[in-house]
DNA sequence: GGCCGACGTGTCAAGACTGACATGTCGGTG
DNA sequence: CACCGACATGTCAGTCTTGACACGTCGGCC
């Protein structure tokens, strides 16, 4: 189970409040490594504050409640990630397309394969534009940080060389 | 719901049993693209044959039976593959490890990050190694192609870079 | 002052997934 | 020929997740 975690992590950084944390997960975070809507984002934070992981700091306007990590949850979020990496659970539709490819006929996989490349470099090409322009934007309440944007960028980087050499492998097969 | 077209992609290149597809989802397909057990994939097959998306064209002992994707299975896999890509559905706990490294003392992220580095390498190592000692093992029953190899081993690389200009980031800021 | 969109939190039923448990078969080894 | 491990399929309860629905508030614009 690890949206607690990812909860954990956030607040641990910056206190935050539901609508917030559900905000975030709507970027990077939820792009990349773990999404979540609100409606489970909201009954966790209460299970969590129960156990004394998490706790409010602060009502403000609107019935809005902020959070932040306590003591005990700063050291389960620390257990947690200094563990040893156990199998991790992996669930990545796009990855699925990728693999499931080679169940088509070459000309439709081809196709496919070059939206990818395309998709993808149009991807990286706007996260390194916004990076540049407005470096402030990736750690503010709703970005995730440099290292995010970092992360994100390689991956799409390699998706698109990776969908690159399987196209000029689909088309030397021709 | 991705798993009926992970299973139809994979009936859709060979007939294989139920046993047989939850070895798949063992080796790279799980690890990369998506994971499942046999407890969700034995209904999954019942459920899909009860459709016509898949049918059994044989039955071997032990009460194996061997399933294949029928017509209306290829084409429902075909739409997929082909429908533009949607806000696919992403959940990684690798991923969103790294994530929340930021809410750990630096020292304590260098651990980690250290860690990471040296295991995708030592796996993107193995993946080499494998596919250059034996590359009709990826091509077997339970292995999953060049090109989920292909993929795999650029993952490894992508994120051990990621990991190392991090570690850098991190020693500099010190 | 009314309206609307974003803010902000919540419930609930339906569906998906996991882990524990259950059951039986075939092939090979000692 | 007994045993064991791999083969092979299944159920079920508990948990997690999703999507639909619900409700109220604040700020800004016309």
């Amino acid at each position: 189970m690890s949206l607690p975690h990812a909860l954990l992590g956030l607040l641990a950084v910056q206190p935050r409040s539901g609508y917030e944390l559900t905000k975030v997960f709507e970027q990077d975070l939820g792009r990349y490594a773990w999404q979540a809507g609100h409606t489970s984002i909201y009954p966790e934070l209460n299970r969590m504050a129960e156990k004394g992981l998490v706790e409010v700091t602060s009502e403000g306007a609107r019935g809005s409640r902020t959070y932040a990590a306590t003591d005990a949850g700063r050291a389960e979020l620390r257990t947690w990630l200094m563990s040893p990496p156990t199998q991790a659970k992996v669930r990545n539709e796009q990855v699925l397309r990728m693999f499931m490819l080679s169940a088509l006929e070459p000309a439709d996989a081809l196709v496919v394969l070059q939206r990818i490349a395309e998709t993808t470099d149009r991807a990286a090409a706007e996260l390194r534009k916004v990076r540049e322009a407005e470096p402030d934007a990736l750690t503010g309440p709703e970005g995730f940080g440099q290292l995010a944007a970092e992360y994100g960028l390689r991956q799409y980087e390699a998706v698109r060389d990776w969908a690159g050499w399987a196209i000029e492998r689909l088309e030397r097969e021709a």
